[in-house]
RNA sequence: GUCCCCAUCGUCUAGCGGUUAGGACGUCGGCCUUUCAAGCCGAUAACACGGGUUCGAUCCCCGUUGGGGACACCA
């Protein structure tokens, strides 16, 4: 039971962002937690960047994360009546006025203010003008008591703010009507009742404004928590065009939501050594007093890490729900879950870190026809091994069950028929004829999962290519 | 330019006046081994700099440097 309300309201202007994720993590965590009242806020306000695509994209973006709601999605855009009427109080309370400066007069002053050596603020020419509705296009400023300070204990930063005097009348409607940005949220949480505003630290320097404007309604101030941005490499700023930053695309290149939350969890915040956080875990311990307070370098490293970690602890039956996009992307047809590939999902999850490369190391077993990488053929396909390969076809043809123990006894028999050929010296050149490539699981387990039929004919057809190239003459046949 | 913020291994971080400065990822080496992994063991590597305060500073204060954010009739 608690009267904690947070919101996150991301602007639906692309897809959702690492650093949205993580602001909505942290909302959700904290709220949970405590046993409040989480809210997601769609701030399309800027209908021009705003789109229903990428609206939808978020709120798929935060299911799969598995970050759930209270109440909403609500719009902002749908509130801009309320948004009008509050700046007209405002206005009627003489708490804001009209200002008729053009942006072409204000970008002048400002210019000269600086150049002066001002600080390039409003000057506040219309505040005492008294300018009425008839006063023809205007935009209505906030009147900003500048005696009064404009500060707030952050839960993250600690003491902030600034002197009123530092910022100038900033605009809360535009010319056109529609009210700005900044008035919008504030009466959004005043309404929504939000008790703690946790969000990007990009807001940090617009809260003493937003303050402002919660003393000029009358409201209570909220909380505040920001929290320091994600970065690039090096400390640069994310860029979406360089980075990876949406959460559609680390999903689509296969990393598991659970390790994406907890991914994202330790960016920032940390809970003494610990490492590996489940979603309860995250809610369990979650807490803002240990959210550091620098930007922190998005390391795809540790998320590698980290999905192989969930990659391996799932249930098959789970890993199998995972991948199966990934695996009928890869062989082109809808793969159905049998016992053998059960087997190979397990021998591969210890192999990969992304889902796209396990379903890409699976399709040698699910495939009829595979590739084989040419360095490999001429490396490990030589005549050397006819002698054991044929052995081989022979003792598997034979085997009454399809087992690892009973191919291992196969290749035991093909090596002493080669006189004495070392296992490896076998296995390597089956590897290949097998998945096209030289690396791969235990050779017993892939020619299990692989199944007799398709092993026999791909040694069969090996034996083949080798006779062959050594009857062309080519530089296996040397060695022999 | 003005205002605000930040600063521990390459990266994410622990630390909250006295520690051999800890963990994790990465990297390197070893073990294991039919390949590749996984696993296990080990190594590498940090308090940006300069002043204070203090018996004692990674930790507190000031400055410098570096980085970031905000300064829109964007959100």
């Amino acid at each position: 039971m608690s009267t904690l309300r947070t919101r996150f309201a991301p602007s639906p202007t692309g897809f959702l962002h690492i650093g949205g994720a993580r602001t909505a993590l942290f909302n959700w965590a904290l709220t949970r937690k405590a046993g409040g009242t989480f809210i997601l806020r769609i701030e399309d306000t800027d209908l021009e960047r705003s789109t229903r695509e990428s609206e939808a994209a978020v709120i798929e973006g935060l299911r799969w994360l598995g970050i759930d709601w209270d109440e909403g999605p609500f719009r902002q855009s749908e509130r801009a009546e309320r948004h009008r009427s509050v700046v007209t109080q405002l206005l009627e309370k003489g708490a804001a006025y009209r200002c008729v400066c053009t942006r072409e007069e204000l970008e002048e002053r400002r210019a000269a203010d600086i150049a002066a050596g001002g600080k390039g603020n409003y000057d506040g020419r219309c505040r005492d003008r008294g300018l009425g509705p008839d006063c023809g296009l205007h935009t209505v400023r906030l009147r900003i008591d500048r005696d009064h300070a404009l500060r707030w204990d952050d839960l993250v930063f600690g003491p902030s703010g600034q002197e009123a005097s530092e910022i100038g009348d900033g605009i809360l409607r535009r010319s056109d009507g529609t009210p700005l940005y900044h008035l919008a949220v504030v009466v959004d949480d005043i309404d929504m009742g939000i008790t703690h505003i946790v969000r990007g630290a990009d807001h940090h320097s617009n809260t003493p404004f937003q303050i402002a404007i919660y003393r000029a309604i009358g409201a209570a101030v909220p909380t505040f928590a920001h929290l320091p941005l994600i970065v690039a490499e090096s400390g640069r700023k994310l860029s979406k065009r360089r980075d990876p930053v949406s959460i559609q695309q680390f999903r689509a290149d296969g990393f598991l939501p659970e390790a994406m939350l907890n991914w994202l969890a330790r960016l920032g915040w940390s809970h003494g050594d610990q490492e590996i956080f489940s979603a309860a875990e995250i809610i369990e311990h979650f807490d803002l007093a240990h959210v550091g307070r620098s930007g922190a370098q998005a390391d795809l490293a540790k998320l590698a890490w980290l999905n192989q970690h969930y990659l391996k602890q799932r249930p098959v039956r789970e890993l199998f729900d995972a991948v199966s996009p990934f695996l009928e992307a890869a062989v082109g047809r809808p793969v159905l879950r049998d016992d053998n590939l059960d087997k190979l999902l397990d021998l591969l999850r210890e192999r990969s870190t992304r889902l796209v490369e396990m379903a890409e190391k699976a399709r040698f077993a699910l495939v009829d026809r595979i590739e084989i990488d040419p360095d490999a053929a001429k490396k490990h396909l030589r005549p050397a091994v006819l002698v054991a390969l044929e052995a081989l076809i022979t003792a598997l043809s034979g085997l009454s069950d399809w087992s690892t123990a009973s191919i291992e006894a196969a290749f035991e028999t093909a090596c002493k028929a080669a006189g004495d050929l070392k296992l490896g010296k076998l296995a390597q050149p089956v590897r290949v004829a097998i998945t096209g490539t030289t690396a791969s699981p235990g050779i017993y387990e892939t020619l299990e999962v692989t199944g007799r039929e398709r092993v026999l004919a791909r040694l069969r057809e090996t034996v083949q290519w080798i006779r062959t190239h050594a009857a062309d003459g080519d530089g296996a046949s040397s060695s022999s």
